[in-house]
DNA sequence: ATAATCAGTTACCTTTTGGTAATCAGTTAC
DNA sequence: GTAACTGATTACCAAAAGGTAACTGATTAT
């Protein structure tokens, strides 16, 4: 066995991990959804996610800003109102998302047959 | 605005979460990507990703074969040694790798122009 | 006047995650 | 006989993530 190669062999993995740390956690792929599903703004998006807390929603909004998935513009008006929106580029994730459901949806097949469970039983 | 519809549209999203609880954070497909690669006993595996540490990596292969991406052999011997092998049904995860891999390469080259760091130079 | 709405921020506390080092038993090399 | 290797497990501690509730300031509805 050639101990030489272990460390290089794994380069390939690193845009891998780049993919998860930007989409992958709790709730980055959540949020991001309820936006492309036409929510828009702070409160409507909190509440189109059960669990989640104004604290960590703020904290992946920017997250999700500065991966230059969504935009935030802010509306000057009586109560100030901020709205969401997916970007052009949040769409080149459109694969990767089919094929994470794809192999979920199967995955999960296997293990529990054919059962079809609700977001409500969701672990969150 | 309806609300009816906020709760109902996220169903989409279950299944990737699952592909997500089992392949994300930080170590699975690192060691995965690893036994892939020939990697296949315990210190093999660890060598092969720094920072690893022995407590996270036994933790981590419980996790892989509850999933049923690899299985473990004990071979009885002089040490005794185990054998960790990657599972015909982890090869099913080809397509969301490449995708996840793909994503993140032209990602990195969007954020950071053309260089392409080594894994050294992986925050881990 | 009072309460509620909007979009967050902050402080405080708990839970989860992760790292370090010691230890196990058995065997081989020095 | 001493050290090192094998594959882990355990106890202990540090760091990170996450939850709760209070509060901002302006406005509108009761």
């Amino acid at each position: 066995m050639n101990k030489k190669e272990h460390k290089e062999c794994m380069s390939s993995l690193v845009p891998v991990r780049d993919t998860l740390d930007i989409i992958g956690g709790k709730w980055k792929i959540l949020i991001l959804i309820s936006i492309w599903e036409g929510n828009k703004h702070f409160r409507e998006i909190e509440r189109s996610i059960p669990k989640l807390s104004t604290k960590v929603l703020s904290k992946e909004l920017k997250d999700l800003e500065a991966s230059q998935l969504i935009v935030r513009e802010v509306i000057n008006g009586f109560p100030v109102r901020t709205r969401y929106s997916a970007t052009e580029y949040s769409k080149t994730l459109e694969k990767v998302f089919f094929e994470l459901g794809d192999w979920g949806a199967k995955h999960r097949k296997k293990i529990f047959g054919e059962s079809q469970p609700k977001f409500q039983g969701m672990k969150i």
